[in-house]
DNA sequence: AACTCGGGGCA
DNA sequence: TGCCCAGAGTT
């Protein structure tokens, strides 16, 4: 959408109300090391982050590092992250993935998106969590609350994650896609939820084209 | 593009 | 009881 709902003055003071809004843009995930925020964003798939953070600590506390991951059985693994779901694809790609960190990369995390993307379990979203939060390094996370969050405000008019994803790099400065990237998620999960969201009240509903549609 | 994985939280 | 959840891989 090329008219003036893209307007950079529009973008902007959206921005200025998403950042006071929402003031700490910290990652919903809890982490130590750019390996444990790999491992919590692979669990955080179709689970919520509160979950997924009683599962980490328990899990961390046990084995935290690639080395240590990869020493566990897939049973044990499944034992520990079974209250997530999806627990037996998260096991087998979360032990893969620590192994192939040994064999391919010295038991780092290598800070490039096509690499990452090689490991097991770990897509294009995941890829750019690890690169924006972890390593600082430029990147615009889309997932489904960024997908959906993004074009209700008319930010995006994308069919798919990765059209919404080069569209908000190119209307949002590149320092803010981590934040913004953060903010828009606690957005989708308090205020701009999928099934009904709560318009009456949303700080940014008078720069939202969605919004100035609902009803009061 | 549709399908599968999945236990737990919540209405 | 039924719907939904910080996705990715396979067909």
């Amino acid at each position: 959408m090329e008219n003036n709902e893209s307007c950079p003055q529009r973008v902007e003071k959206l921005l200025n109300e998403l950042q006071s809004l929402y003031p700490d843009a910290a990652c919903g995930l809890n982490y130590r090391t750019p390996f444990e925020l790999l491992v919590a964003t692979i669990l955080s798939a179709q689970s919520t982050d509160k979950k997924v953070n009683q599962v980490t600590a328990r899990l961390f506390a046990k084995a935290a590092t690639p080395e240590q991951i990869a020493a566990l059985t897939p049973e044990e693994l499944e034992e520990e992250i079974r209250e997530l779901g999806l627990y037996r694809h998260k096991a087998r790609y979360i032990i893969a993935a620590a192994r192939a960190i040994l064999a391919e990369y010295g038991g780092e995390l290598p800070k490039d998106r096509a690499e990452l993307m090689t490991l097991p379990g770990v897509g294009r979203k995941t890829a750019n969590v690890v690169l924006g939060t972890a390593f600082a390094i430029p990147a615009f996370p889309v997932d489904t609350h960024v997908f959906r969050v993004a074009r209700r405000l008319g930010l995006a008019a994308g069919r798919t994650p990765l059209e919404v994803e080069e569209q908000l790099m190119q209307l949002i400065p590149e320092n803010l896609w981590i934040g913004t990237h953060h903010r828009l998620i606690r957005h989708g999960r308090l205020v701009c939820t999928a099934r009904r969201p709560h318009c009456p009240g949303c700080a940014l509903r008078p720069y939202c084209p969605t919004g100035r549609q609902a009803p009061a």
